[in-house]
DNA sequence: CCATGTGAAGGTATTCACAGCC
DNA sequence: GGCTGTGAATACCTTCACATGG
C-alpha cells in the first residue's frame, strides 16, 4: 500500500498516535504494539496498522513498533519534522488563551507573532509574544511564518484571512464562526467551538434508550 | 428517506446550516433556496438537500425553504429547541475565554456554572458566572445541568469526567489532550486544539504542487 | 508463537441526475 | 421555469481475516 494517497481521516488520526507515542516514550518504553497503542489512544489496533501502512513499514512482526522511529515517521509524514512558526491574529480572550497554551510545543508548532487592531493592546506581551499592529502582517513572509490562527470576530474574519494569504501564509486555523474562503494554495480549517458543544444534545436521547458510540473522532 | 437514521456527518453539518439561517434571517429574508444557503455556508446545494431529507420535508419546490421553519426543524432535530444548561470545569486561560464567549447563545446553550480546584479562584466571577469548588459538582443534577465542558490539564481530565458522569451529566466536550472514557450513556467529544493546527502542515506541499480542497469540514 | 501488513468485504457518505411539484 | 427530494452510482473509509515475517 506504500504507493497510495493517505486518506484525510488517517491524517486526522496521525496526531493522535503521535501524542500517544510521545507520552509512551516518557514512560521509558522502547517498543509498542499496535494493540497497546490502540488501548492507549482509543482507536482499534487494525485501524492503526492500516493507517500506518499507507506511508511505510515501521513495525517488526512479533515485536511491534520502535516508538522513536515511528514518531519520527509520523512527524515526517505530517511535515512536522521541522519547527513550524505560526502567527496569531486577534488577541481577545480566546487569542490570549492560545498564546499561553503549552500544547502546541509537542507538535513542533511555535506561535512567534501576535496581532490585534486595538491600539491599547499593541506593544503589550502575552505568553511571551509581543502584540503588533496588523499593519505589520506584511512582514510574515520574511519572518518565515507559514501558519496562522485567526481568532477575530466573525465580521473581521474574511478580511483577516485575505491579509494573511497576501502575506504568504499557507495554512490557517480559523476560530471565527463563519465561512472563509482563500486561494487553493492555502489550506483553511475552521473550528467553531460553540458548534461542537451544539452537537452534543443530539446524542442525548430524551427517553431512556441508548446509541452505541461513546467517544468521537473530533 | 424520512425513516432513515441521520448520518453523523450530517449531524456535524446541521449546526453550520443553522448558523447560516440565523444570519440570513437577520437580513430580513423569509425564504432561501438550497443554492443560496450553499453559497453562504460553503457546502454544496445537493448535500444540503440530502442532509435535510433525512428528517423531514421543509422545502417548497420552486420557492425554497422558509427560514424560520427550517431553523426550528434543525433545532428540534439537534434537540436544541430547549435551552441547554452547561457547566465548565477548569477556569484557566481557555476556561475563562469560554466563559466569556458569546457564541454559545445562538444555539441555546448557556454556561451557568464553573468549577476550579484553585481556592484562590473559588468565589470570583468570570463572564458573569461565579466559580465554585469542585466539591459542589454533585449539585449539577438538581440544577438541571446536563452538559459540561472540561478544560483542565491532561492529568486531571479522566477524574473530572468521572465526577461529571457521577453527577448525571449526559454530554461532555473535552479540551484536554487525552483519551477519556465514560459510560455509554454519556457522549464525549474530544477537541484537541493543538492537533487541529498540527494537521495543517500536511496540506502544505514543500514543492509547488497543489491538491484541490481548500476548506475543511472541521 | 506473536504481531505486522494488506487484500477483500462490508459499510457509510458523497455526488449525480432527474422525476415531481409549485 | 425553478427548486426540492431522492433513488442510483460512485467514492471513500472501516473492518475482517489471514498470509507473511521475525
Amino acid at each position: 500500500m506504500r504507493y497510495h494517497r493517505i486518506p484525510d481521516e488517517t491524517v486526522r488520526r496521525l496526531p493522535v498516535y503521535l501524542r500517544g507515542l510521545i507520552v509512551s516514550a516518557d514512560q521509558g518504553r522502547e517498543h509498542i504494539s499496535s494493540q497497546s497503542l490502540a488501548d492507549f489512544v482509543g482507536v482499534d489496533a487494525w485501524q492503526i496498522r492500516k493507517d500506518l501502512s499507507y506511508f511505510g513499514d515501521f513495525g517488526t512482526p512479533g515485536v511491534g513498533y520502535n516508538i522513536e522511529r515511528l514518531a519520527r515517521g509520523i512527524k515526517k509524514t505530517l511535515r512536522l519534522d521541522t519547527i513550524r512558526r505560526a502567527a496569531l491574529v486577534g488577541v481577545g480572550d480566546l487569542g490570549s488563551a492560545l498564546l499561553s497554551y503549552p500544547g502546541f510545543r509537542m507538535y513542533g508548532l511555535d506561535i512567534v507573532a501576535a496581532f490585534d487592531v486595538d491600539p491599547k493592546k499593541v506593544g503589550k506581551t502575552v505568553g511571551g509574544v509581543e502584540i503588533e499592529d496588523p499593519a505589520q502582517l506584511g512582514t510574515l513572509r520574511q519572518r518565515d511564518i507559514s501558519l496562522a490562527i485567526v481568532a477575530v470576530p466573525r465580521a473581521a474574519a474574511q478580511a483577516t484571512v485575505d491579509q494573511l494569504v497576501a502575506a504568504g501564509v499557507r495554512g490557517i486555523l480559523n476560530f471565527a464562526p463563519s465561512k472563509v474562503t482563500a486561494s487553493k494554495r492555502v489550506k483553511v480549517i475552521t473550528l467553531d467551538i460553540a458548534m461542537e458543544l451544539a452537537r452534543l444534545p443530539y446524542y442525548i436521547p430524551r427517553v431512556e434508550q441508548m446509541s452505541e458510540t461513546t467517544e468521537d473522532k473530533g
